[in-house]
DNA sequence: CTGAAAGCGCTTACAG
DNA sequence: CTGAAAGCGCTTACAG
């Protein structure tokens, strides 16, 4: 008689298989939940189409029943991208660029994205920090503002390999995504303005001077120079923070150094309020002996004295159109047009 | 003659190693050629003083010559944490927040955390939604804006086991970590001041009606109710976003309804210089008329016809301090006091 | 359309 | 003070 072979055993002491286990709810207990294999329950989760309709409800399911939510540095490991966006702004303190986070925020949240919001404070240098710092984050999508950049930072986003849209200036440069307006028109419509107001000594005063306000200045010196009225000595440029204390100064230097000025346009509206209120104590007369008028249409500047004329600038519309162009970027499609320049509108209150 | 069996062969067609490397320079390639074992490298990466001098040095310099960046997502995901820190404020547009945000990021970002800023817009219900999109990503730590919360949302924290600091309202609630100040007293401290100035019918403006709003009404009304003047017919309440405008709007309406009001509390600088702004057109002159204070000291009430009295508030003493708590209970050290209350400044100008 | 195996790049838990 | 093994929770790359 003979006996079967013992069966090899397995070691005695097999020691306790060792878990890190969080207790947390993962894709294995989802799919095993649903009687399918992991793989496809994580097909069926990103909505891969090759999935059979019954399965994916199955998983679905089971999703529901156990809670589960998806560990995002899991997947960013295995699949080298995750559900956060950089977004590179310059400044909070000016409000313009917390609309436009706002509105980014408001198109991607929904769509499963996060922001993860860097602020490079005008800084070239700044920005390739951050953007070093967050590229290691393997975000999916790039938000920058303009075009102005070390030339390390372009290399970086084009090594990256990422989709990036550019924010607030356009280019027809091929290949690169970016949803604006022109701030060269924008400032020149402006100046348009107060020319058809009958103005002919128009001066201008900037602060910060990052490129988009180098822009509106263009804008500005063209008008001028087609009305051919163009003097150099009506610019007032400072590169300091741009602030309604700054405007109040700067209004006060302009009066003082230019003395046959009969209109200003502040390239923001910070600075212009500021202009107003300075005006103000200073006794001269909006708009009678000197028209006033700003750009962005900030808070508060409808409720100047007088109220500001300004130029109201989409940047709303340029978060979410901006954030609709890197969502298909992101989803692998090619979006209708890779630079759209939005409008804007040349706001006429009774500072001018 | 025997054969030796033959070796069990292994299999003609061995398929080559399925890698899916990304060419990224690892911790492998590190402790490679720093001669170490990788955990002995990772050690020596995150400062564990365990590693013998020599060891730490040759892991620095691999480093340094290959260019190494530690993997985030692996981090993360080996040891269910991140270099990111949650940061929850009510509202961009509310410049308070803006600074502190700059200041905890200033704070964060050379201790090699990133600041993941969400926007709740005052709304419970929105922050639970960002608190539970942002736990997922395993955050280091958790910084909130004061106390009001949904409970689900406090059970999150709670069960995340993670560090939280409160930011701008304090407790003396065992466990809580929190840096603020009183709001209550700053509210008491500004209406004291325009008793001190002879006023009796002082007016209390306020909008949003956030927590820390209600904090200051309550001071507003003590110091009043002490003072024998307290008269409920004097606060105007509104639940609308403040702003520029909503102070303008709000001071109209108080001086239709209330005739009498010698003085004007306003609940944030926004509002107050909306105010005064609307006392302006009115007519109403500031001070002889009417006091006129507001809370927070924000840009542009230095600037204000005339200059605005208000509360400065340690916005940015509250970012630093808060982060730093934060910092040392990431690093599992124990904060020196788990609740700090700052000061604040009455910051008297022309307005009172 | 579905799945078994391997791997992403780290750190934890043991062991010495 | 140092290291070999295993694991974190997913997705990729093959294969059928």
């Amino acid at each position: 008689m003979s006996f079967p072979a013992a069966p090899p055993s397995s070691p005695p002491d097999a020691p306790a298989r060792r878990r890190r286990s969080s207790g947390r709810v993962t894709l294995q207990d989802v799919a095993a939940a649903a009687g399918v294999s992991p793989i496809t329950a994580s097909r069926a989760l990103r909505g891969l189409s090759s999935v059979a309709p019954e399965l994916v409800a199955r998983v679905n399911e089971a999703v529901a029943q156990l809670g589960y939510v998806p560990d995002p540095a899991a997947r960013a490991l295995a699949s080298s991208r995750s559900t956060q966006v950089a977004v590179l702004v310059p400044m909070l303190s000016n409000t313009l660029f917390v609309d436009l986070l706002e509105a980014v925020h408001r198109t991607l949240f929904p769509a499963g994205y996060q922001t993860l919001i860097g602020v490079t404070h005008y800084d070239p240098q700044e920005e390739e920090q951050l953007l070093r710092s967050y590229l290691t984050h393997r975000p999916a999508g790039l938000l920058v503002t303009g075009f102005d950049r070390t030339e390390a930072s372009r290399q970086l986003i084009a090594a990256s390999g990422l989709p990036c849209v550019h924010l607030m200036e356009t280019t027809d440069a091929p290949g690169v995504y970016c949803v604006g307006f022109s701030q060269n028109e924008a400032g020149a419509a402006i100046t348009d303005h107060l020319l058809a107001r009958g103005r002919k000594r128009i001066a201008f005063v900037a602060a910060q001077l990052d490129p988009r306000t180098l822009q509106r200045a263009e804008g500005y010196r063209r008008a001028l120079r087609t009305a051919g009225l163009y003097d150099a000595r009506l610019e007032l440029l400072s590169p300091e923070r741009s602030s309604i204390a700054l405007g109040a100064q700067l209004l006060d230097e302009l009066l003082k150094t230019r003395k046959d000025i009969d209109a200003v346009f502040f390239c923001n509206d910070d600075l212009a309020q500021g202009g107003l209120l300075a005006a103000h104590r200073l006794g001269v007369k909006v708009p009678e002996q000197l028209s006033v008028a700003g750009f962005n249409d900030l808070a508060g500047s409808d409720q100047m004295l007088p109220p500001l004329t300004t130029v109201h600038t989409p940047r709303f519309e340029v978060g979410e159109a901006g954030a609709n162009m890197l969502l298909k970027l992101m989803r692998g499609e090619t979006p209708p047009a890779s630079s759209v320049r939005l409008g804007y509108d040349v706001v006429v209150r009774a500072s001018s």
